[in-house]
DNA sequence: GATCGACCTTATAGTCACTATAAGGTCAAG
DNA sequence: CTTGACCTTATAGTGACTATAAGGTCGATC
């Protein structure tokens, strides 16, 4: 068995909630360091590694790239650089988010008036669903002239 | 010049808001077919060309897949499909940017709840954003029990 | 008919963040 | 000492493009 505080691969993934070669491909990106090995080659982990497995992941699942997890990562590790220097990332990363989430509302709004066009008895040749889509629009047409 | 109704793949782009490789590699992957060729080799596209394309990018900024694209073209194609597959597929893509429309809504919250946190006067050696990063929060402890 | 510049051609590699697969080596328990 | 779970590296594939290189063609002008 390993020391108590020491993870394979394996037991990391488990712990992080992560497949064992997406950690190996963090290594590969420098996200994490080389670990140390045993004589058989096997990587050795301990808490350290693991707590900066969670910050990557948790930070992925905000939806940072994984440049800007760098960059954070880079920042955490200097203890003096300044705290606002993490704020504009992230002020920058909400400003991203939330455009994204207008073009995701804009998207929802015109789907959901596209499946109200389906009257659901005809064939193709009298679907307005694709007649929506083959014809120029308002946006389209402005876009293209 | 150029006859009229017909178009090399640059005007097709232009017509299209679409860049010509990505006119190039849609032929690759059978959205659009092989067009003839002028003697030295150029694609020489018609209007019915650029309808397919339009109906692709319009397609696409509906947020579809090029393999859900594919599919809806085929439907398109087959003139006595029933109408009510369109509307299937429409409603399954409805599903999905709904779900994720909730992600990116929560996302939101919890990094303008992360900016909250700033107090932007000191360094990263007490940042609260940091901090809220690497600290395992209740959802983190609770997904790995 | 030579030349020019804008446009076209193919082929190949890179992007992002992984995921999949193959072929083989190690570990610890029984 | 065998078994089977786990590990190793290397390579290729995903989606939807984008970028780059090295060269060929078109049509207008001189």
């Amino acid at each position: 068995m390993m020391q108590v505080g020491k993870y394979t691969v394996g037991q990391l993934a488990r712990a992080s909630q992560t497949k064992t070669v997406t950690i190996r491909y963090y290594e590969q990106r420098g996200l994490l360091r080389d670990p140390p090995r045993t004589p058989g080659g096997y990587r050795v982990y301990d808490t350290s590694d693991l707590q900066r497995l969670l910050f990557i992941r948790r930070a992925r699942n905000l939806g940072f790239s994984l440049r800007s997890v760098n960059e954070l990562l880079d920042l955490a590790d200097l203890n003096d650089a300044p705290c606002a220097d993490v704020n504009a990332k992230l002020s920058q990363h909400l400003i991203d988010v939330r455009e994204r989430l207008d073009q995701l509302q804009a998207l929802e709004e015109e789907l959901h008036g596209l499946s109200q066009r389906c009257q659901g008895d005809g064939k193709i040749s009298s679907c307005q669903i694709i007649e929506a889509l083959s014809v120029d629009r308002d946006r389209d047409a402005a876009r293209a002239s």
